[in-house]
DNA sequence: CGTTATGTTGACCTCCTTCAAAGGCTGTGG
DNA sequence: CCACAGCCTTTGAAGGAGGTCAACATAACG
């Protein structure tokens, strides 16, 4: 987790002004001036797969913003286990409780390797005041925290594992175009509230079917339109 | 569902410039002069227990507070069942996806006598550019919501049935100074990811084993430590 | 007082967990 | 380059938890 903006060396450094992520993420109602002035005190990190953004309980100063890579949520469960409450990808903002709670509410984790803009809290609530643009942006991706948590609640913690797996991998949308790394079983199981081995099993009985096809090491494409009928049950 | 507020005969009109729920609410930041200036598109309703307040997909134009009562946001699955994704009490706000997109995403059902405020989209998208106050709590529920959700997936979707149950009752918080009305069977099988008949039984259980006492027709106190053993496997 | 929802209980069977062991992949050191 | 260790995945067998279907009890209601 190495900072990158604020080292002047970074060639992606200059690259910020033009961020892809401007397009979709908290600051596309910017003006180039605006997102200049800005610019100094948000550093970009890259986060290495397992490696641990910020845990729950932390104290918390910063917004994140996630550019590429995924992800993932986690809350620690008193016996022991853990169970992942989000799937965050490019686009998604990470932390948003900074700006109402000095502590996170869960410990993130990227499955990927991962870049993330790093942003103060006090540049958001300033902006949040002074940009009605981000103020609309701000509230929308609250809402979208909300509706992806309502999506773990109804799709991948409702019915038998099998069905829950099934919308599980449609969520990770993986098609022929976009194939994606398939998680663990481990956080699969954390996922859905199972246990690993009958992710595992499940999983393999995917592939037996021909639902998923692993192609490399750990890329793999799967059949949307089957899956989705076993979505159903 | 009959308006109130609007309705000049109604007495409770007045009390809202002293309305209890000011105190915690969405505006609790304001004068009473602001609040007066406000108030007129306010409308109070009283949604009986079973009622519909709005349903998944309609239109929405209004945001709601709950001062009184219980109310349930379900969503209708594909199979016929139904998944309840938050359970709210008063002082919680209802709807708040309408300040970002124009259809609600849940269906909201009184699961007793309740009585709400509704307020139209514009009063508060209004209210909370020109009124800071307004603004940081509109944030707080908003991040209340998502700690809800949350809690819904890692309390109440995680682990055997009977814990679960037991992490329900917990947080019904029904102790002897604040009795509450149990549930339906059917509302705590569709709030937990599990059938009808598993909730009877469990409850049935735990009424035998006294962690629960049904004292009047359906209100109920419950052993709040003796739970929390449960709750933790 | 019959009728209809809602709660309770039983029997059976499926699904999932648990415990255990074997196979595969990766990295490391000899 | 091979051997070995460590981790993850896969698979098996057994037991338990929860689902399903059905019967019955109880409460609510006209």
């Amino acid at each position: 987790m190495k900072p990158n903006c604020t080292n002047i060396e970074w060639h992606g450094r200059a690259k910020c002004t033009a961020c892809e992520v401007r397009n979709f993420a908290l600051f596309s109602g910017l003006s180039s001036q605006e997102l200049d002035s800005i610019l100094r005190p948000i550093d970009n990190l890259h986060v290495p797969q397992h490696a641990v953004l910020y845990e729950e309980g932390a104290s918390a100063f910063c917004v994140y913003t996630l550019r590429s890579g995924r992800i993932k949520l986690k809350v620690d469960l008193p016996n022991g286990g853990q169970r992942i409450v989000r799937l965050l990808r490019a686009g998604d903002v990470v932390g948003l409780e900074t700006l109402v709670d000095d502590r996170y509410h869960h410990t993130a984790i990227a499955l990927q390797d991962a870049d993330v803009c790093r942003i103060p809290r006090e540049v958001v609530t300033q902006l949040d005041q002074t940009n009605p643009g981000i103020h609309q942006a701000l509230q929308q991706r609250w809402q979208r925290s909300v509706d992806q948590a309502d999506h773990f609640i109804v799709a991948l913690s409702t019915g038998p594992a099998e069905a829950r797996m099934a919308r599980l991998l449609i969520t990770l949308d993986c098609t022929g175009e976009h194939p994606e790394t398939i998680p663990s079983r481990e956080d699969m199981g954390a996922l859905l509230g199972i246990t690993t081995e009958t992710a595992s099993r499940i999983v393999a009985e995917f592939k037996r079917r021909g639902l998923i096809h692993a192609d490399k090491s750990n890329e793999f494409v799967c059949d949307q339109t089957g899956l989705s009928k076993l979505a159903h049950c």
